[in-house]
DNA sequence: GCACTTTATGTTTTT
DNA sequence: CATAAAGTGC
């Protein structure tokens, strides 16, 4: 955020937010202040007379839901309880499918399976282990969840030998979901889009609860998403879409283009207005952006313009390996800070892919540089949070196996595969939960006393606890689990006690979480299970620590930071190349055969996204080799910092120089001596 | 049959 | 380099 106030609003700006009377489509260009609007907008209609709680904004990311629920919160002042409604789909989602669980045929303890909890119901039924198989098929299927389609549909729709078996996997699927009392991801969208279409009851009471709806990033909706917004609009289509075609990054995950035409096709009274005044970047920055997206196909055409000065020349660096590129990084960083005397928070490292912050972060910390990691590994996805987790969820819901499975076996309690397999196949066959299974009678027969006791303990355990869950406050209750199985014992022997300590920590925060979690929403055991399936991070408030930013691009998506750096601008990564093998050297030329025009496109407007993210410089590297595995591959520069007309600067002689020189000025900066001036 | 140790293996992006 | 499948003591 630039210290300088923020400026008034456009004439587009005021139109969009005054405009109430029906659907509206808001075309905002990168940096036009788009959240400005929907905020803005928020408190327009609040003005208006509509009841807050009537208000629905709907975001991609928990992140973007909690920025605009500050901003929101800043500009209307409000008790927690008339607050209008800030929240990624997948939270509205939840909350449709607990409120209308019973009409679901889902119990309200209903649990949500995360990526991994679901990839391994489709390795059962797949009967593999090959993972890239696996990813393969459960992205089919979400593909097919996110289109509309069911097994049937899937089946009849399904080209080659790879679909056939996704679609005959997806009903294996989704029959193991229901039966767990189960949802994915795709639920969350699919079964509020199935209730509001067969329950007219159920459709016009939500129409009545959400009557106004604001939907951010609207370029990033797929079909089903789509539907859904369609549907809670209803009749009255009171809602407005914030979108920009240039930074639809999500169609790998279903999303689609076809969405900003079909809102003008569905409502012929949309009205459409652009946002072209671009706040953010300096003229270089955003020419750069304009070459790079120029050729893109539009349905709305806009031109970007900037009132802020040329500012500086982009800097493109050229390296010979990635640890050479996080050197340069962490020297560009010190020398930048120094000479500017600014935060470090204002500025941000992203990449393409997770595993480019590895390097990274080593170089920052030799460099002594403070970093905050967004997105990566997150929190929620740590192994000893995911154990508590699947505590959680048993505990509220005993027919959720892949929690049973876990459970039993955190800490090892003498339960091993063959029991779990004995028990798996009875309870398969009885069509019963494992934790109801293990108790009945037929199952006793099929396996030894000694195999059976440790299992009857745990069944024993397990519903003393949950009827416990059932009456006593969460965090109690997670309390004394924890100490019931000694989970930190366990913990400090399985590992060194370096790695033991930093578990405990993460586990002592996670119980934290969940205690103000239950204080502040007065949230059951399976309600904080199913709010942390859809957070990816802590809300740690490190907005306010002095840091680096280390994120995707994708992560990094609707945010701004006064000096932005892109590594990895390489043939292969951005773009990344899809599954062909590492690259035959030379013939750079080649740049339409082995990749696709759409993935192509869209791999070009995430760098567009990375691009637009800088306000006042912009510095991209790229790396003439890059260990994989044991071997190294050589790699070319990517073609669009030659679309952008930017030297990708081959004299890394030159670069080595340039670094040595902002290493002497760090010197300078430890010594304490006033800094060159120039 | 269970739990632990070694060895192969493989890397987009997120809710 | 981290995770997960196969191998080895108990």
């Amino acid at each position: 955020m630039t210290a300088s106030s923020p400026p008034a609003l456009n004439p587009a700006q005021r139109e969009a937010i005054r405009y109430l009377d029906g659907p509206c489509l808001v075309i905002a260009g990168a940096g036009s202040g788009k959240t400005r609007v929907i905020t803005h907008k928020i408190a327009h209609l609040v003005a208006s007379g509509v009841k807050p709680t009537a208000i629905a904004a709907i975001t991609f990311t928990n992140k973007a839901a909690r920025e605009m629920q500050e901003r929101v919160a800043a500009l209307v002042k409000l008790p927690e309880r008339e607050r209008p409604v800030v929240s990624t789909f997948h939270a509205l989602g939840v909350q449709i499918v607990r409120t209308e669980a019973r009409a679901l045929g889902l119990k309200p303890a209903f649990s949500i399976l995360d990526a991994d909890d679901a990839l391994a119901i489709i390795q059962q039924a797949l009967a593999t282990t090959d993972r890239k198989l696996l990813r393969a098929v459960q992205a089919r299927i979400s593909l097919w969840k996110n289109a509309m389609l069911g097994p049937d549909e899937a089946l009849a729709a399904a080209r080659g030998e790879l679909e056939q078996s996704a679609a005959r996997v997806f009903r294996e699927y989704a029959a193991t979901l229901r039966a767990y009392q189960a949802v994915d991801f795709d639920d969350l969208i699919g079964l509020p889009l199935h209730l509001l279409r067969t329950d007219a009851d159920a459709s016009q009471r939500w129409r009545e609860r959400l009557r106004y709806l604001l939907v951010d990033e609207y370029q990033d909706t797929n079909a089903s998403q789509y539907e859904l917004l369609r549907l809670l609009a209803g009749p009255r289509a009171a809602f407005t879409a914030v979108g920009d075609d240039d930074q639809s990054i999500y169609g790998w995950r279903g999303a689609t283009l076809e969405n900003l035409e079909r809102l003008g096709r569905d409502y012929p009274s949309l009205k459409v207005i652009k946002l072209e005044q671009n706040y953010r970047s300096s003229q270089r920055i955003l020419e750069a952006a304009n070459r790079l997206i120029a050729g893109h196909p539009k349905l709305y055409a806009k031109t970007l313009w900037s009132a802020l000065g040329a500012g500086e020349p982009l800097t493109v660096v050229a390296c010979e390996n990635d640890e050479q590129e996080a050197e340069s990084v962490a020297a560009r960083l010190s020398a930048a800070r120094f000479e500017r005397r600014g935060r470090w928070a204002d500025y941000a490292v992203l990449y393409r892919g997770n595993h480019q912050a590895r390097v990274l972060e080593q170089a920052l910390r030799n460099a002594k540089i403070p970093y905050v990691l967004s997105g990566g590994q997150s929190f929620f996805e740590r192994a000893e949070i995911r154990d508590l987790l699947a505590w959680l969820r048993l505990l509220a819901n005993e027919e959720d196996d892949p929690a049973f499975i876990r459970a039993v076996t955190t800490p090892r309690r003498g339960v091993g595969t063959a029991t779990l397999a004995a028990l798996g196949e009875y309870a398969g066959q009885r069509q019963r939960p494992m934790a109801a299974a293990l108790s009945e009678s037929g199952f006793e027969a099929r396996v030894s006393a000694r195999q059976l006791a440790p299992l009857r303990e745990f069944g024993a355990f397990v519903a003393r606890m949950s009827a416990r869950a059932a009456r006593e406050p969460a965090a109690q209750v997670l309390d004394d689990l924890l100490a019931a199985i000694g989970y930190r014992a366990w913990l400090f022997e399985s590992a060194d006690e370096k790695a033991a300590a930093a578990r405990w920590t993460h586990v002592t925060d996670f119980v934290d979480w969940v205690k103000k979690r239950a204080a502040d929403e007065d949230a059951t055991l399976a309600q904080v299970a199913q709010s942390v399936a859809l957070l990816s991070q802590l809300d740690r408030r490190d907005e306010d620590l002095d840091a680096v930013r280390l994120s995707t691009i994708h992560a990094a998506k609707g945010l701004e930071y006064p000096h932005v750096f892109v590594i990895g601008c390489e043939e292969g990564i951005l773009p990344h190349r899809g599954d062909a093998e590492a690259s035959e050297e030379g013939d750079a030329a080649a740049d339409d055969s082995p990749t696709g025009g759409a993935r192509v496109e869209e791999e070009r407007r995430l760098m567009y996204v990375a691009v637009t993210r800088a306000q006042r410089s912009l510095t991209l590297s790229w790396c003439a080799a890059r260990r994989r595995g044991r071997d190294t591959v050589r790699r070319e520069p990517s073609r669009f910092l030659t679309e952008m007309q930017l030297e990708a600067a081959r004299a890394s002689r030159q670069t080595a120089q340039e670094d040595a020189r902002e290493r002497l000025s760090r010197l300078r900066a430890l010594l304490g001596k006033p800094p060159g001036r120039g």
